[in-house]
RNA sequence: GGAGUCGGUUAGGUAAUCGCUGUAUUCAUGUAAUGCAGAGGAAAGUCCGAGCUUCACAGGACAGGGUGCCAGAUAACUUCUGGAAGGCGUGAGCCUAUGGAAAGUGCCACAGAAAAAAUACCGCCUUGAAAGUGCCUAAACGCACUUCUUGAGGUAAGGGUGAAAAGGUGUGGUAAGAGCACACCGCAUCUCUGGCAACAGAGGAUGGCAGGGUAAACCCCACCUGAAGCAAGACCAAGCAAAGCGCUUUGAUUUUUCUACGGAAGAUUCAAAAGUGUUGUUCGCACUGCGCUUGGGUAGGUCGCAAGAAGUAUUUGGUGACAAAUAUUCCAGAUGAAUGAUUGCCCUGCUGAAAUACAUUUUGGCAGACAGAACUCGGCUUAUAACUGACUUCUCAC
RNA sequence: CGGGGUGUAGUUCAGCCUGGUAGAACGUUGCCUUCGGGAGGCAAAGGUCGGAGGUUCGAAUCCUCUCACCCCGA
């Protein structure tokens, strides 16, 4: 199913419950660029949620930027992120760096967060057994 | 070539791969495939003006707010076009809330005699008194002159100021002076001529001048103006829970208490205004409890939502803004918010190097701005890359 | 998206409506007091009034544009 490279509304968070979800008690990953959060969904795939703040990017052109390019990462490695709902939330140099150096920053994030996933499911499949 | 003024155009292109949103079609009805469409000149600031929606209505009077040379354009405007006047610039050009200060009120710091209707300080002039000096005389009177002295009158020429000082210059005139008179200039009023008008005119007549600035101070005059906004508003679905406090004034009636016997305070009943909305007040209109505090529920979906004061082309009218006619086109609709990412080649600009026919070629590097629709239009303002046209001025060459 | 408000010493605010001198408190610095510090007393410094134009003789104040920051709204 996940061969092809989409990414579909369904993939998207778009209630405020959602949201509310992941900032509960989320797995952190936090560089210059970015803060990301994400929390297991129980689902067979990753589902991906965006908060630039306007405080911190101001103008709309930069805002659209950031947001086209973590929404092309998340598509590119997709298969990685499968059970997992993300947050992403800029900061303050986000809007200085160039498109290259925040697909590096972003390709980081994932690895980070989905060993970290991995590494949780395993520790309490041991708990269980 | 330098400096500058006024416009105009474009908003890098293309290919490959992987995506996003809407829509149409197809089928196996889906997390599908294919086709088509998919940000701006400022989408921005929200500074104006409209459409549209709601508030039972948009009605009157006053208040409040806005605009302010004239004529026109427009759905409308604080916009635009053409013109007038004033100012700035060598010039091309640019700027101007540009009606009224002889309707009234206020303000004008400091300085200055005085900041506005000059009872006008100093000064100047005439003159009375006083004092002094000189002449004369026996002395006084008298005459002449003087004054850190003083009274009365005339005067607005001059006066270290100030942003601003009461028409200017000259001549006459006078005790000194003054539009007091005259000449020229300026000013005001009336008229004539040109212009739709603002206004213009070394046209004519009259007036000695009519009394500073400020109206983006109040104000007067003319014209305009209901309010809030698509989170407006309509519908569907889901869902809960209500509680407490307060509610004026006047008149009349009955009654209780206090009393200095005039009254005062409280309660009952009735009546009248009443309360809310309509920007403020009031009349009018509509509705009938209203206000405050605490607490509870939902924040999902559909419509509004894109064929319009629309774009493009041509013709006609107009100096122009613009208008009319004909033909033709359908051109973003997201909602934790689509319109993108990567790479190659080309293009444009800047810059380095090399070659030479000295303004071209080759090659390397860097850069490609400002910025993202959120109901929709017409403007204004601000941000900003490149190309390009016309004109002005300076320097050099011919 | 729409509506509204605030920018003045290092900080928190007056002054603006009604135009001519920018002021208060806290803080800072110096001196006095104390064995020393704190508290207290005395004195001083510190301001493009967010920015740019305009009106006026003169602008923190009036008008226009602009830049930040903050608040409210189904």
């Amino acid at each position: 199913m996940l061969s092809r490279l989409t990414f579909k509304r369904h993939q998207r968070l778009t209630t405020a419950a959602e949201f509310k979800a992941v900032f509960e008690q989320p797995y952190k990953s936090i560089d210059t660029y970015f803060t990301l959060l994400a929390i297991p969904n129980h689902l067979d795939y990753g589902r991906l949620g965006l908060a630039i703040a306007k405080k911190r990017v101001r103008l709309a052109t930069n805002r659209n930027r950031i947001k086209r390019i973590v929404r092309e990462s998340f598509r590119q490695h997709q298969h990685q992120l499968v059970g997992l709902d993300f947050v992403a939330l800029a900061r303050n140099n986000t809007t200085r760096a160039s498109n290259h150096l925040l697909f590096n920053s972003l390709i980081k994030h994932w690895q980070k967060l989905s060993l970290q996933y991995k590494n949780s499911l395993s520790s309490s499949s041991v708990v269980i057994n």
